[in-house]
DNA sequence: TTTAACTGATACTATATTGGTATCAATTAA
DNA sequence: TTAATTGATACCAATATAGTATCAGTTAAA
């Protein structure tokens, strides 16, 4: 058996996955820092792939520290902000159809390709849907409130 | 640097990318036995890989080949019936936003999960993009004589 | 002022996936 | 008979993904 292919293919990886959850957790603890370790305890993540996480997002400015005792982190960016986008961005790279597909060969020759437009087409109808999904309208889902984001009324806001 | 990220998030990986241009060249040559080493040698696709690629769509009906001299394969299905998709499908598994996402810690409490709902209805956009494009659709956007297919009237194809 | 609970930073390991190569047997046209 | 070709499969290398370990520095609190 030639295995070419796996189960599935992933378009979220556990990178996300988890800095999802993670964030939820922050955004319900809103105000208060939680540690790497309530965080990692609560809600099934290895501990250390956690911490890595927690630091890539401090980088990129969703989330604040406080080192020492009693320290650990809390949400800085609005979560109806932080789209799911921006996470698989942060986590996975940007996300791209085929870093190359149809622009050696076949579209060598010409000018304008068709097909390359075709796949970037692909590339924004599944960036614009993550990005309809944000920590905070997950959270809302989560909690069943189902409440409007209190400033916010288009999902596409932005930076 | 900590590199939990790549460059890319890939949708699309070689093999697709490969068994999509040799579909293609599979399609124009329609009717005649084109060899795997002439597959690879024009559209620069390494020659072994290339053949794993051809024995897996050979196995799932997209081609047929004749062994021996001057042998070599050849399309069987129609190229309007071929999607992105399904190779994605045969190459990559099928596409699955996340495997367990929202489905352990946080969902575990509610019966019916908001989250998933969201998910599932991204996985279904992303499959139905991909469902839009055929090889036969790919292959006259390539010849640029964008005329409709034969039997099937697509209706999104017009951009 | 010592200690335990923390983060910051980074090195390390294991496994899976992806991309690619090599080999040998069987088939067939010339 | 031979060269071109597929069928089948084993193998290898590079990269990505997932997870672990360690040590230094900071801080609240005993």
């Amino acid at each position: 058996m030639v295995s070419i292919k796996q189960l599935t293919m992933k378009v979220l990886t556990k990178n996300t996955d988890y800095a999802v959850r993670a964030l939820l957790a922050l955004a319900k603890a809103k105000g208060s820092y939680l540690s790497a370790k309530a965080i990692a305890t609560e809600h099934d993540i290895p501990y250390q792939f956690l911490r890595r996480l927690l630091q890539e997002m401090i980088r990129h400015n969703l989330i604040i520290s406080k080192e020492g005792a009693q320290g650990g982190f809390m949400i800085k960016k609005d979560p109806d902000e932080i789209t799911v986008t921006q996470l698989i961005e942060i986590f996975q790279g940007k996300v791209q159809v085929s870093e190359c597909m149809f622009r050696k060969q076949i579209c060598g020759n010409r000018a304008r390709c068709v097909l390359r437009h075709e796949i970037m087409r692909i590339e924004n109808v599944v960036q614009n849907e993550f990005e309809k999904v944000t920590i905070g309208k997950l959270l809302r889902d989560l909690e069943g409130t189902h409440q409007a984001a209190p400033s916010i009324s288009t999902p596409e806001s932005a930076e």
